[in-house]
RNA sequence: GGGCGAUUAGCGCAGCUGGUUCAGAGCAUCUGCCUUACAAGCAGAGGGUCGGCGGUUCGAAUCCGUCAUCGCCCACCA
């Protein structure tokens, strides 16, 4: 075989393999006889760009994908994409603004066709970036919530629902977003806090022509007055802007200082309407004045007093912020610019009491984060939740569902037990159209309408309409609306395996419940509550078993990554410098469980580094020949049952993490594993002397415990396990360790019997090492080790094969069992055994018995504590009895190592 | 305003049903070493009164209370 390079170079094996994986079909999977395993990608937008949140999720998955493989299971991971409407339109919207095309001027079918050219030019970028980290999706399966596949689905339920009463049409106050112009569901709008003012207007009390009208009989309350003596109410606002919407002022019944004002009316500021003075309990007292101004069409709040108090609603914006005919002033202008200048024209007129500065919470729109959303009146279709609710919440709670970390599952029951109706119908064009169809009207008469798969079947449920049995397909309107995007995303478990057109297909009963499902716990309302919906609706079982609850991936300082900081590294970028295994690593190092990920470019050159690690033991392992004339050593066969011990025990460790979807630690027990056990100290116990060659049992050993190693390891690093896969033995083609198998047994109680009596040779070989440093002498000089043994006392290092690593591994030219340490040596305890090691001269006995008194010392003080627990009667009596044992054995060997350090000093002085 | 979570070494974290994993690994730091697989390496070392204060207990990083700080989520006080 040829000489293998020094430094492992990912460039050139990652594409390689994965090409191999791609070419062997090895990815891809069918419905057979195994257990399933299946993982549905959360879909990114389609023409979206990889960023490190993507990164970190979809390594994760790709880990449990491939461990799930190595378990023997049928191992399924279907991709597919998102047409997010809303992001994708306005992208759209943009690309034609810079060609000089307005949206409007275009037709619908015009718009669609410049959106879906878009989506085929950017869509799927994206998964083939994931190809680059390593991700074993079956590709063969990518889908697209806007296929036709899923688009039927969408309709599909959408009619079932509509059918079961659950979805209705209605006029609502609802978030309305004016720069892309649709409607929004509560959970799209981010409340953001906002230094803002509060404007305190002034509404003069007056009869219905606006005279002037002085109270009467209102001691003690306050009253406010003009120069030219007429009253008025202060009325504070956050929104001037909406004044010209309002139609009544509003005070708190038992408002003591307000009661002047009951049964008056009052004129709005500048507009010059007159309006009541109406009471609801809803107004807080102690709020600025207590008087509140009512703008039903405006605010959610306002909405309901208008329809307690059967207020009059006047709209005064149009769609897009500005404001309409109907605010009489300002027509035309932006809201917010209208803010300004109605402030200064109130404070011209004299209509300004006083701006105060404001903290307040405003919603912003989540797509278009720069617009404030405006709470509109308008007919919107919607989804009535508390059926889903009802439905969705059980799993959760009774564990049929686990959320990793579980405290999510607080969050999700309180979303749930509060639940608001989903507005599901959006102003666009890009996304499935809502199969609506509306009967032609006269006007001033109530729309009626269908609801339908298609055109066709629409007009056959509209002959049966009385008066409408004659109607063409040509006169029914199609609703013009599209769905949220996430009314196709929560079928998404299901309309993959084609579970909604073809229920009780093949497919859907044998991948359906999928495993784990991997996401950010920003979308557990958005996604994870109404895929669980769905799923109990539509297959009465959950979606998935597990939810793993990624953290955001911030910088090292903890800032979000973000394009302005421009502190979000290019993921390719990173594999090309690191490596797709390195960069792996170096996510999933910085990823404890349910934190956020503190990300630093570092912690993918320790990937790397580890990568590097594995391939130079197997370059080590590789170079050595094997010679059938040797007899396996002793100690070799030792060295090899630790290893396998070893690796039966820490798999078991692996594998009680993965259960726990700790993977940073999964990681972290493999990394030391291979690093500490297997480099650091098995291959240095066998490896033979620099030329000579090894015998045969050994390397095969060897070789195998390699093979499980790399196994261990291929979940988190594909590439480098494949290609030492592929190099470790003859491979036919299409053989690969992804589809092999690891099988261990669990550690038993020989295991760690023989690790324990391993872990003693560690001590005493590190305490060798730590003499020999700290005299400044050379590895290569050979050191006698003094074992110091009563008489006819028994030890471990009397065991000739593992005596003999420890000469090994400390360079020892012999060990001594001594009934007392020599002149001159110096000693060291593992346990309470007594070694030395003799330095001649070298000793410096001032500095030994000094360490060694303090040593005693602390002992001592050690002993007072135990002692003096010992004595406590209820101690002894009340704690269990092992453990009052365990102290009489600490103050055993504290005596005796107390013993043996005296006598050292006793020694050194002497 | 309500809820949830966190606070342990310089940093990011683990520490399960209170006592043998009890004060831990990793990175960083310091000190040696170009030892023949790997200097992207090896060997060794230092470093924490477990956020504060109370309480329960024979015994508390661990349980309870309280305060402080930070983070997240939810909520219609203009």
């Amino acid at each position: 075989m040829t000489e293998l390079a020094s430094k492992y170079s990912p460039a050139e094996v990652e594409g390689k393999w994965y090409q191999y994986w791609l070419d062997n079909k090895l990815f891809s999977s069918k419905p057979d006889g195994r257990e399933p395993y299946t993982v549905v990608i959360p879909p990114p937008n389609v023409t979206g760009v990889l960023h490190m949140g993507h990164m970190l999720n979809n390594t994760i998955q790709d880990i449990l994908v491939r461990r799930a493989r190595l378990q023997g299971k049928n191992a399924c991971w279907v991709p597919g994409t998102d047409h997010a409407s809303i992001a994708t339109e306005a992208k759209v919207v943009n690309r034609l603004a810079e060609q000089g095309i307005k949206k409007l001027d275009l037709t619908r079918e015009e718009f669609l066709k410049h959106a879906w050219e878009w989506t085929n030019e950017h869509g799927g970028i994206i998964l083939k970036q994931l190809r680059r980290l390593g991700a074993s999706c079956d590709w063969d399966r990518t889908s697209f919530t806007m296929d036709e596949t899923r688009s039927e689905s969408v309709l599909k339920v959408f009619c079932d629902l509509y059918e079961k009463g659950l979805i209705y049409r209605g006029l609502r106050m609802v978030n309305w977003d004016p720069k892309a112009q649709t409607a929004l569901s509560n959970i799209e709008v981010i409340y953001r806090e906002e230094q803002s003012h509060l404007y305190n207007l002034r509404y003069y009390v007056a009869d219905a022509d606006t005279n002037p009208v002085v109270p009467t009989g209102c001691e003690g309350e306050v009253l406010h007055q003009d120069e030219q003596g007429r009253y008025y109410a202060v009325v504070a606002t956050t929104r001037p802007e909406t004044i010209m919407g309002d139609t009544a002022m509003c005070i708190n019944p038992k408002d003591p200082k307000n009661q002047w004002l009951k049964g008056h009316k009052v004129v709005v500021p500048l507009v010059g309407r007159v309006i009541p003075v109406i009471e609801d309990r809803y107004v807080e007292i102690e709020f600025g004045t207590g008087c509140l101004k009512v703008t039903p069409a405006h605010d959610v709040n306002d909405y309901n007093l208008g329809k307690t108090h059967n207020l009059e609603t006047i709209d005064i914006f149009n769609p897009d912020g500005t404001l309409s005919e109907a605010a009489g002033l300002y027509v035309g202008m932006d809201r917010m610019d209208v803010r300004k200048q109605i402030a200064k024209d109130l404070q011209e007129a004299g209509l300004m009491e006083k701006v105060e500065d404001y903290t307040n919470k405003v919603g912003y729109s989540e797509r278009n984060p720069d617009t404030a959303v405006e709470p509109r009146l308008c007919m919107q279709w919607f989804l009535s939740m508390q059926h889903f609710a009802d439905i969705a919440l059980p799993p959760v709670l009774n564990g049929d569902i686990k959320f990793y970390p579980q405290k999510y599952v607080t969050t999700y029951r309180n979303w749930l037990e509060n639940i608001d109706d989903w507005c599901i119908s959006r102003q666009l064009w890009w996304g499935h159209r809502i199969p609506a169809y509306y009967l032609p009207t006269e006007e001033g008469k109530e729309e009626q309408f269908v609801v339908a798969m298609n055109r066709e079947e629409a007009l056959g449920k509209a002959h049966k309409i009385a008066g409408f049995e004659n109607i063409t397909a040509e006169q029914l309107r199609h609703d013009e609306d599209a769905l949220d995007t996430w009314f196709s995303s929560w079928l998404w478990p299901v309309s993959l395996f084609n579970g909604i057109l073809d229920p009780g297909n093949e497919e859907i009963n044998y991948y359906y419940p999928t495993a784990d499902l991997v996401t950010g716990p920003d979308i557990i309302f958005f996604w994870v509550a109404r895929m669980i919906m769905a799923g109990e609706e539509y297959l009465k079982d959950v979606p998935f078993r597990n939810v793993y609850f990624t953290g955001i991936v911030r910088d090292n300082l903890g800032r979000k990554m973000s394009k302005q900081l421009g502190n979000s590294p290019d993921p390719l970028a990173l594999i090309d410098k690191y490596g797709a295994d390195g960069v792996r690593m170096g996510m999933l190092l910085a990823a404890p469980a349910g934190n956020d990920i503190l990300f630093d470019e570092s912690l993918c050159g320790q990937g790397a580094a580890f990568c590097n690690k594995i391939w130079n033991a197997f370059r080590l392992v590789k170079g050595w020949e094997i010679s059938d004339e040797i007899a396996q050593p002793e100690p070799n066969v030792k060295a090899i049952e630790w290893m396998q011990a070893q690796l039966r025990t820490y798999v078991a460790e692996i594998n009680d993490l993965y259960g726990k979807y700790r993977l940073n630690e999964a990681l972290m027990a493999m990394f030391k594993l291979f690093t500490d056990e297997f480099s650091g100290w098995y291959l240095e116990m066998i490896k033979p002397a620099y030329q000579a060659p090894i015998d045969r049992k050994t390397l095969e050993a060897t070789m195998q415990i390699f093979e499980q190693l790399l196994q261990v390891i291929h979940p988190f690093m594909p590439f480098i396990t494949e290609e030492l896969y592929q190099h470790i033995a003859e491979r036919k083609e299409g053989e690969s360790i992804m589809v092999s198998t690891l099988t261990l047994d669990a550690p038993s109680a020989e295991d760690a019997a023989l690790i324990a009596e391993f872990e003693q040779l560690k001590q005493i070989i590190s305490g060798v090492r730590a003499v020999r440093q700290s005299k400044n002498i050379a590895q290569r000089e050979p050191l006698t080790l003094e074992v110091v043994v009563a008489e006819g006392e028994s030890r471990v290092t009397q065991c000739p094969s593992l005596g003999s690593i420890v000469s090994k591994m400390a360079t020892l030219g012999e060990i001594l069992y001594v009934a007392q340490k020599g002149e001159g040596s110096q000693a060291f305890l593992v346990g309470t055994n007594e070694y030395a090691v003799p330095l001649g001269n070298l000793i410096d006995a001032e500095a030994e018995i000094k360490k060694a008194e303090a040593e005693i010392a602390r002992l001592q003080g050690f002993m007072g504590g135990i002692q003096k627990k010992l004595s406590n009667e209820r101690f002894v009596q009340n704690a269990p009895a092992q453990v009052v044992e365990l102290e009489r054995k600490k103050l055993a060997d504290a005596e005796s190592k107390i013993a043996a350090l005296q006598e050292t000093v006793k020694a050194l002085k002497g």
